[in-house]
DNA sequence: ATGAAAGCGCTAACAA
DNA sequence: TTGTTAGCGCTTTCAT
């Protein structure tokens, strides 16, 4: 651990250069209307004496940090417990790496931290912030709009309403997904299609079985409520749902769950039980995680959501809806993505595709 | 997505509070030497108006940013792949955290990026980094030490040598936990015991084959060279190297894979291949990766890392080696945690402890 | 097109 | 103990 020296100051280049403060500030941000051969000066003098700009110094005169907060509500839940989150975050990180942006992590854990948190972001030490927050009770989604900050949230937030507020979201599209597999199933002649449900206090959970719904409402002419069970997104709780699935409805022959994990405990019931995936039951899971989908066994049929690009996405939204129109570089904020959608409450929804393995 | 409005300074505190701005300033930073009466004034005065200080304004005169860079290198690899990378997040956060010091998330993924975090580290942006870096061929350290950054290592960095330069890091006891999970397949009575190797670009493979070699050079007067299979760390690796091994040695009565997802594989495999587990082929992993050691079948019986406090020492570690003597809150370098202990190179070891599930 | 000069909000001598 | 003052390194009018 070596002391770190101190650095040329834009003085030390102007004198090298022979030009004043105001012109290496000039060529150093974009230098228009400088002429070339001085610029050429400056740029040598930057290059010789390894110039970085005091980003201290530029932020308390311009008021902007190109730095973004990335805020992870209660990383002990799913979030943590799967790739999920570092693919986003890598997402985020390309994007926001890509507009020369900074990324500080904030990860929380309890009610001390919200608080931390909401000082963070009302100090003006950021330009915006991502914010994952899963569940209902949480109060951060509140103290973040207290803050007034520029927030783009992961998932739909709680409270968003078709046609509401316009809450800034990225989201991929739970509902619809879930009505593909479940549709998948019933293609594939299955009448007693069940759904294990994820945490509902999370409005993914919400969606997908909102999903589940209208198709067996389309098709089936409704589900049977005792084909519904509720779950945590656990493979814990997916084992413990089916089996009370098999208890009250031995004849199921389709389970959708909630996500994969929920899936590998389902699976591993099902054959405990004796029955064959999928010729018996057919099963569907969600979130296409791919090191628990492949080695399941059989290998899992699944809903694929691009979760890396949701990050892309959340960060290329924030980015674009800051002044000094940064995010422009690439991709902007109207066609975030080729098949993005936008969603009546300001949301914007990717693409989820079934990924056909063995278990439907 | 709000603008954020213009906030208070110290000057409109001092208004307020009728004193000068230095005294305010007094009183925010600790407040020594400041009449009791007064700073009472000046904290109401604060509360009022919501003050929060100019991070900016502030670094620019101490030089001190009060954040920290934690950078990993390749985020595709194996620490992308498993909770790994998010506890050791976790660790790293809570400790910066409690002592008032912001997380700077930076992810490389080739050639460029590395170039860009040397600027950045080299930029003077943050006070020190932590550096995840596993790959023997990774340009990342060099570009550090030019950088002249404090910085502390996650997972003991290639070229460090026992005596050596002294690169702070910290690791976790690969070998020492190596030769638990051996000598535990000897003490069974296992007398063939074989090792599917990680990666052995990365030192923590390196170690762990050193381990292995330890034992059965101790106890069993030296391994057959037939018994070591290179992999990888992945479960297809895994079950490449399985096979292979039960061609060579079909006698092969031990395993202990280099970590859990490659035990997944050699699972598999021994299963495929009619072999009962324990009975016939007892097997160990290493890393605990709980989701994945708890759901193989059977459970698997593997050597465990506190990774989380890997990751709150490496903070620790970095912190109280910064000037200004931050990171003296809780726990000190000298004793970073109860049973650390320290490499002769310069490291921290943590301990590992062996988990017995069902599978040794 | 270029330079001079005035701060951005804060801390840290130094005086009082 | 408290206040005054001089910058930290940069951007940005405003002159030139």
């Amino acid at each position: 651990m070596t002391e770190a020296v101190s650095r040329p100051t834009l003085e030390a280049v102007a004198a090298r250069a022979g030009v004043s403060r105001a012109t290496v500030s000039r060529v150093v941000n974009g230098g228009d209307g400088v002429r070339e051969s001085l610029a050429e000066r400056v740029r040598q003098a930057v290059a010789d004496l390894g110039y970085v700009p005091n980003q201290a110094a530029r932020s308390l005169v311009t008021r902007r940090h190109d730095a973004v907060a990335v805020v992870i509500a209660e990383p002990e839940s799913r979030v943590f417990a799967d790739p999920f989150f570092a693919l986003q975050l890598r997402g985020i990180s390309k994007e926001l790496t890509a507009h020369d942006n900074q990324l500080v992590l904030l990860l929380t854990e309890g009610r001390d931290d919200h608080a931390r948190v909401a000082r963070y972001l009302a100090g003006g030490h950021v330009d915006g912030a991502l914010v994952f927050s899963l569940h209902l009770d949480d109060p951060l989604p509140g103290l973040i709009r207290a803050a007034a900050v520029p927030t783009v949230f992961g998932g739909r937030p709680h409270g968003s309403a078709p046609g509401g507020a316009g809450v800034a979201y990225v989201d991929c599209d739970n509902r619809g997904g879930a009505r593909t597999a479940v549709r998948h199933l019933v293609d594939l002649g299955r009448r007693r299609v069940a759904h294990i449900t994820g945490a509902l206090d999370q409005t993914s959970a919400v969606d997908r079985l909102d999903g589940y719904r209208d198709v067996m409402a389309d098709v089936l002419g409704g589900a049977d409520p005792g084909l519904v069970v509720q779950s945590d997104f656990t493979p814990a709780g997916g084992e413990r749902a089916m089996r009370e699935l098999l208890d009250r409805c031995p004849d199921v022959d389709g389970v959708f769950a909630a996500n994969d994990l929920t899936a590998l405990g389902a699976l591993r019931v099902l054959r405990e039980s004796g029955r064959r995936v999928p010729q018996d039951v057919a099963v569907i899971g969600f979130d296409d995680m791919v090191p628990v989908a492949e080695q399941t066994d059989p290998p899992l049929t699944t809903v694929r959501q691009d979760i890396e690009e949701m990050g892309r996405l959340m960060a290329r939204l924030l980015l674009s809806g800051l002044p000094g129109g940064r995010g422009r570089g690439r991709g902007t904020a109207r066609t975030p993505a080729p098949d993005a959608r936008a969603a009546p409450d300001g949301g914007v929804i990717l693409p989820t595709t079934l990924v056909r393995r063995a278990t439907a």
